[in-house]
DNA sequence: GTCTATAGGCTGATAGAC
DNA sequence: GTCTATCAGCCTATAGAC
């Protein structure tokens, strides 16, 4: 910290900015979770990030660019974190149970990402740029680099890459993101209901597994990783 | 038309009022699918219905009381549907892809369902009243009947119940619901995207078949049920 | 880069005539 | 049941001073 102070002066000059980019895309993050974009307001995302609403239009100049910053982030985030996540030189199923992990770590440390996704999933994809597109491929792309390599190396059956993208992510999706209903049926505790309702990510990874052995497998399913 | 004139005049006066309320319903279906519960917009809904905006409140008496109105009936479509399509009779495989399948023609033939619970759920179920709570797990129970009597029969493996309801349902909604996404992937024809992008019901319901099959047969995965 | 002011339109909801 | 008129507040976005 001492040793360049005279190299400092450049631009960064994080003084009085307070860098309000970013805390207007932060705000901007929660607020179209939880309204989703065309029920989200710049006003509240100029309150939140404590900033001028006219600074939203001076860095991003309209609602849609603040929100395809965000995604641009979330994707980027999700999809760097699964890719680092895997190593190919690992079983075919540590990969699977790798990339689910690093999916729902990422998720549960950035909780905005799923429903920002499902919103615009729901929405039809009507937000996405081509920039967005390719990195939502860039995510499938590391689980079809698995089921490849597996099913190269006979530790996996052939299946479709695609579906089981969908499968694995859209299970893991949902799950997080179902989970403030599953504590309110949980604690209803409505006659006839779930019996065992599991909450936080690991009694979900455990159940993929299985599934996944099971179905993806081989040959003998339980014997395959110490 | 001219045969029961006389018969008329009953309660169904459907002269003039031309049953605004189903019509209001209607459009603020499609409404909220498009839009979420706040990006939508009451003056929006009566235009599309055809109906002055004062009927939305006569009728409904807030925004927030037509969408739940809207969930019920979204809710009841598919569960009943799902229940009345499995045979507790036949095979437990059949059950499974006879519930898969009418889940699939319900989102199809009604396809403002998905977008809307999709958004119900990233919004994490704030809307959802008892009643709808009720309806949810009244699908889940379907599930839940058909893994139980399968284990009986020893055709299925025990299995967490609400985990693979929510990997069944969860998969079907996000498959049907990124069909827009999945059409432009499909004509973008970007390099080293995937390159066989599904589309319909079929190769979804074909997968989740050979899944379901290997992950929870008892016994032999391939021969049971011709 | 930050702010105020303001345009111009849309929001959910109500009162009251018919 | 249907309509008009209206409220008060919110919306995205821009112009322009500093």
């Amino acid at each position: 910290m001492l040793t360049n102070w005279l190299v400092m002066e450049r631009r960064p000059r994080r003084s009085k900015p307070r860098d309000s980019r970013r805390a207007i895309l932060d705000a901007a993050r929660t607020e179209f979770a939880a309204r989703g974009f065309a029920g989200a307001g710049v006003d509240r995302v100029a309150a939140r990030a404590r900033v001028n609403k006219a600074m939203v239009y001076y860095h991003f100049g309209s609602k849609l660019a603040v929100y395809r910053a965000v995604l641009a982030e979330e994707f980027d985030a999700i999809a760097q974190a699964a890719a680092a996540a895997v190593d190919p030189a690992v079983p075919a199923f540590a990969q699977l149970d790798a990339y689910l992990r690093a999916v729902l770590e990422t998720t549960t440390a950035r909780p905005h990402i799923v429903p920002i996704m499902l919103r615009e999933i729901a929405a039809g994809g009507r937000h996405l740029d081509a920039d967005a597109m390719v990195k939502m491929i860039r995510l499938f792309q590391v689980v079809h680099g698995i089921l490849e390599r597996g099913e190269a190396a006979g530790d996996l059956r052939a299946v479709h890459p695609l579906m089981t993208h969908f499968v694995m992510l859209g299970s893991a999706m949902l799950y997080q993101a179902n989970e403030p209903i599953r504590l309110r049926v949980r604690q209803l505790r409505i006659p006839g209901g779930p019996r065992d309702v599991p909450i936080g990510p690991e009694p979900f990874l455990a159940y993929m597994n299985t599934l996944l052995r099971r179905a993806l497998g081989a040959r003998a399913e339980e014997s395959t990783h110490a």
